[in-house]
DNA sequence: AAATTAACTTGCAAAATACAAGTTATAATG
DNA sequence: CATTATAACTTGTATTTTGCAAGTTAATTT
């Protein structure tokens, strides 16, 4: 069920961006799409955030009716949807990885995230890659 | 004044990242600052996406609480104050290139937008070292 | 001295979010 | 094959956040 893209609230590519994208919600759900290959309801349900179902459900609608992701039932499970990026979606990659840069270089670090810091740095390409093969890059927490 | 920062919700890069500057009137506050050299109260209640002076007032709080960015008295005009990036608040320039490369790549084009886009990729390190030296990018619109 | 400007604060209505419970369609189990 | 369980939601309501209008304070300008 694809609902109508909201209009804008100005001419701007950065307010464009936040429109699309920028809550706090939707990019979670793309966080988990994109590090860790998640692509079920259930599964962003579960992250460690606890979003309420009403508000996934609705952040869902609105990521699909942008064009950012899909939606398809399961053909192993009739009851399961699958749900997945599409090049609109992948393409926002580069904005994750430039965050999650920007939060180690500004948060303390660990071991976690010094290994995908260094992967990052060391191997963006192949973690491009990885994203656009939905191989998962980190374990979630 | 500042405040404490807010304790965070997750143990995940991404959700730092969002929590800090992730909520749309705080990164449109910080587009201003980055892309049109905005630095004072008046200037983002004027920019056209029309945000609340109450909610301004906040926004920069917390951007000020997180250490993203400072605020100081004008030495010119005693009624006024200079808001400007911190080094934490500057390294937050390749995430807003991003932004922009993507609405780029997905919103129709016009004029204006295809001359940003293009500087952006011929001479991205032109465009961060005038985002650190407070070089307006873009006249506001 | 009076009017104006810059940067806010306050009070309240409207909208969004969070929480709990309920619904529907499929699939697994005894 | 009837019952229970699972996956993906929807609905109702309390709480929180936002948006709007008006008011305050301190420093200029006229």
């Amino acid at each position: 069920m694809k609902s109508e893209p909201k209009k804008h609230s100005s001419d701007c590519l950065v307010a464009y961006g936040i429109d699309t994208f920028g809550d706090r919600w939707s990019f979670l759900v793309l966080r988990d799409m994109m590090l860790y290959g998640k692509c079920r309801y259930g599964d962003f349900l579960a992250s460690e955030e606890q979003i309420a179902t009403n508000i996934l459900a609705a952040r869902l609608k609105h990521l699909e009716s942008e064009g950012i992701i899909s939606k398809a039932r399961d053909p192993e499970n009739r009851r399961s949807y699958i749900y997945s990026l599409t090049e609109k979606g992948l393409d926002l990659a580069p904005v994750l990885l430039e965050i999650i840069r920007w939060s180690s270089r500004h948060l303390k670090t660990n071991a976690r995230r010094r290994r995908l810091l260094a992967r990052i740095e060391t191997d963006r390409d192949g973690v491009l890659a990885d994203i656009r093969t939905r191989t998962a890059i980190l374990t979630p927490p």
